[in-house]
DNA sequence: GCGGTTA
DNA sequence: TAACCGCAACGCTAT
DNA sequence: ATAGCG
């Protein structure tokens, strides 16, 4: 009927529903976001190659109910790369699906998944982080002004301690800002050195940020989230879509970006963002050649003063 | 989108 | 035969 | 224990 095949990396991919339109208000089909990801693939690959994916798949479009899938099912084609990840809540292995190439990016698109979420390790060593990650929204009834300061007044905090740092736009509502890591050391480690580069920054400036749980301790202030730093989680993807009118894309920025007093967080979309990279090339391309080794982050922080709190350290 | 379960 | 359903989960805090 | 949060 409406399936039609792609050939990707040598593979025949079947697309049902190929002309569904997945973004009621922009016209953009199941088509479309297959050939967006298989345009995108070369770019977006280097940055999500081997990282666990979490499904956010949309079979109905934006307008209906979603749903994330984290499981592998059988019915994925054996080619689809799986890692068996062990769960904690359910206490067993189960497997899941990580990115290889552009036909694994593809096939999940077929399958109406519009946003990629990825974990920030990579096969084979799960447990190891090769990115620390710093998640910015605006506060309640905020502008993104206030993220954009914040991710300056970060970068700013790195630079100082000679720390690696990129931003990108998540598509949704604020900005990430993210740290290259050279993947030795465990989560539990590099979200304590998170916790307390937030927690540092916050007490700088207390009255614009804060790392306090307690929503209603926040008052208006931005929460400086470093929780995504742990096993299991995911954050959104370079390059994927997001699920919300215009199909923004979650954008790699450089400095220079983050200074534009008109970014924000939904700036580059699936019809803009071949423009953007045709101006100039991904700004995030060098990110792994700068991979820093988490005992080299933490020597730069005693320098400086920064510890994390004998809570963090106790085990 | 699809497999499994229920009506 | 078709309608309906499920499909993620870490670490922490508050209750 | 369970529920809420990001
Ligand atoms: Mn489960
Ligand atoms: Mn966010």
């Amino acid at each position: 009927m409406t399936t039609r095949s792609v050939e990707v990396d040598g593979r025949t991919i079947e697309v049902p529903r190929w002309d569904k339109v997945l973004f009621p208000d922009d016209g953009l089909t199941k088509g479309d976001l297959v050939c967006y990801y298989q345009r995108i693939a070369p770019t977006m690959l280097p940055h999500v190659r081997g990282r666990l994916v979490s499904l956010q798949r949309f079979p109905n479009g934006i307008a209906e109910a979603g749903f994330f899938q984290k499981e592998a099912p059988d019915y994925f084609p054996d080619w689809m790369p799986r890692w068996s990840v062990y769960v904690h809540e359910d206490e067993r292995h189960q497997p899941q699906v990580y990115l290889d190439t552009a036909a694994t990016l593809v096939y999940l698109a077929a399958q109406a998944t519009i946003t990629p979420h990825v974990w920030l390790s990579r096969v084979p060593h799960i447990t190891r982080p090769d990115r620390l990650i710093f998640d910015l929204d605006p506060p309640e009834g905020a502008s993104f002004e206030v993220v954009r300061r914040a991710a300056l007044d970060l970068r700013a905090t790195l630079q100082q301690l000679d720390v690696p740092a990129f931003a990108m736009t998540t598509g949704s509502r604020g900005l990430h800002v993210v740290v290259p890591l050279q993947a030795d050391a465990v989560f539990e480690e590099t979200r304590a050195l998170a916790r307390a580069i937030a927690e540092h920054l916050a007490r700088q400036f207390p009255e614009r940020y804060t790392t306090a749980l307690r929503r209603e301790e926040r008052r208006g202030r931005l929460f400086l989230d470093y929780l995504r730093n742990a096993y299991g989680q995911t954050t959104v993807a370079p390059y994927a879509v997001r699920a919300r009118p215009g199909a923004p894309v979650a954008t790699p920025l450089d400095w220079r970006d983050v200074q534009r007093p008109d970014m924000h967080a939904q700036r580059f979309t699936v019809r803009t963002i071949f423009r953007r990279l045709a101006q100039k090339p991904d700004p995030w391309r060098e990110i792994d050649r700068r991979a820093v080794s988490v005992r080299s982050l933490h020597n730069a922080l005693q320098r400086h003063g920064i510890n994390p709190s004998p809570e963090d350290e106790r085990r």
